[in-house]
DNA sequence: TCAAAAGTGTTATCCTTACACCCATGT
DNA sequence: ACATGGGTGTAAGGATAACACTTTTGA
């Protein structure tokens, strides 16, 4: 039923002249460089780990490892002596004019899970929230009006009617306005957007204006910008919240990481009941009374639990008003 | 609240000497070339654009252009003629020693969607379920009960018994045994898995067992996988079938083009439903009496409407039995 | 006794899934 | 008449969201 007519090509003999569809890729060498978005969560704060607070860690492809990402964790573990947990790809570019114009430089960054630990020579650890403070809505909306006025007047200032209609909907999508509701996923559209209305800035090289957050070198905001939409995307679907725990935990604390990284507060009594019957985690038969109330039952983690669908179905049992 | 005891750090200043953590990235050249996973649906089956049925086409990073994107797509619309609609990047990886061994090539991939046209010089179109017959589950489960088979001497024949349960799992979760049901999604990790018990070739270049499914150079099957997984989650929430469908179709068609997506059947009123309700496409007002029943209406996409959130909320309403 | 956090029970609501059925056209 | 595909109504079931309330500790 597939494709009946068609014969089945072997494949190509080896020595064949390459069609055109098939370059040679030789021809032009570029640097390669690894960047890394490292998180840990401490003290209900996702923190990442920068040089100065302004740069992300980055490195060199060093040819010999087994992979890419071997190479990745190998290079964070010996430079950082942080145990890299749940490592993933995120997204590869080519940098602009950084080196030569006949040379250009790729950049392939990661997102990196591990336990908060000494930073070494240089480098700090900064909460994430730092850099885009509007992504932190546990407790209310903080720059909302501002945002509002802000992205309204962009709006208005389009060339056509047409554009205004479309930066009126997209600004009211990406930021939850007109009943829309905050989407804590879109993180990334929000930094583009508000690149795009210029109330952002790319890189503290090219300064002028009042920021919205501190910015990072070159385009390292938005690298960062896409690490936390791809984690909280993440968390909803595979158990990798864990990989920022102890190895002992309560429900509260395992509730309240989650709602560090989504940027939002959840129901209690509904996350309780999404983590116990899914059996993600068992009873380690401890207690910890530290906070002046009920002591809590310490859990950990079921390592034996499939990998794949955990932490509910879709969503996170999100607390209705503030 | 979030970081109280940090002090903030401005930016570094421009010409510090570089920490550790932050490598010269010059240092190791490599050579970059693109790959690109082009794909159409025609007949109700989705096709890919191969060189010679077993290569996916590459070509060489072209510095010159704004992005890595910009780059492919050029090269992509000058080779074949085809206007590509939908570009996502697929995942970054070194090759192993395709090159010598201190100069190592980095693949990108991409994945494209279009509409079937000439393919032009030594290039085809092919249906990708000849390279995953696994993979098709419109009509019945092709090879079930040998894969079943199969994969139950392979996990039998695991070290330990610990590792025994674990490939038990793993198989019964990824191929839909025990009751798991079949994950359309899961394609990557079945192609994966079929990879470790062997019973599928990475490239042919090494041959010698009985293969399931056509094997293609290199890793370009495993790259073809990814790009299968990636579309098959993408269509749920974002309208990108529309981009392989002429300007109007119909209802039906729409219906046939995701059921040769994912490989399974869809169940027909609750999909018309599904997409009228959420107004993705308006009527023209033309309709077409073509195969022997009640002449349907036509359709267009609507592309006023917002492109986040399409497609069903997140599910697709998959038909009951076969 | 009160504050604070740990927990449990139950209901309301919505969305998905399934079933049942009627409509329009060509042969 | 009947086969084929187009198209609508509605009920069952399950998951999420919300509300109300009890328990256990420390200050």
């Amino acid at each position: 039923m597939d494709e009946p007519s068609l014969a089945r090509p072997g494949p190509a003999a080896p020595g064949l002249k390459a069609p055109t569809l098939v370059e040679s890729a030789v021809t032009q060498p570029t640097a390669t460089e690894l960047i890394a978005v490292i998180v840990a969560v401490t003290d209900r704060t996702p923190r990442i780990l920068t040089v100065d607070g302004a740069t992300l860690p980055a490195g060199a492809f060093q040819p010999g490892y087994r992979s890419l990402q071997a190479s990745l964790r190998s290079w964070v573990e010996k430079q950082t002596r942080l145990r890299l947990g749940y490592v993933e790809q995120l997204y590869t570019f080519a940098d602009h004019g950084r080196t030569g114009a006949d040379q250009r430089t790729i950049s392939i960054s990661y997102l990196g899970l591990t336990r908060e630990g000494p930073a070494g020579r240089g480098a700090s650890w900064q909460g994430w929230y730092r850099y885009f403070p509007w992504e932190d809505h546990r407790t209310g909306s903080p720059l909302s009006e501002t945002l509002e006025t802000a992205l309204r007047a962009w709006a208005e200032a389009a060339p056509s009617p047409g554009a205004r209609t479309q930066r009126r909907q997209r600004a009211a999508y990406s930021f939850g306005f007109d009943g829309h509701g905050w989407n804590e996923e879109l993180t990334l559209q929000r930094y583009e957007l508000l690149y795009e209305a210029s109330l952002v800035e790319e890189a503290p090289e090219f300064r002028g204006t009042p920021q919205l957050g501190t910015a990072m070198r070159h385009d390292h905001r938005r690298i960062l910008a896409t690490g936390i939409a791809r984690l909280r995307a993440k968390i909803k679907y595979r158990p990798v919240v864990f990989e920022l725990l102890a190895a002992e935990f309560t429900l509260l604390e395992l509730q309240q990481s989650v709602e560090a990284l989504a940027g939002r507060r959840l129901h209690k009594p509904n996350f309780r009941r999404l983590i116990t019957q899914q059996q993600l985690v068992e009873e380690t038969g401890g207690s910890r009374a530290e906070t002046g109330g009920r002591p809590a039952r310490l859990y950990r983690f079921r390592r034996d639990v499939l990998l794949e669908r955990a932490l509910g179905g879709t969503k996170l049992p999100i607390a209705r008003s503030r």
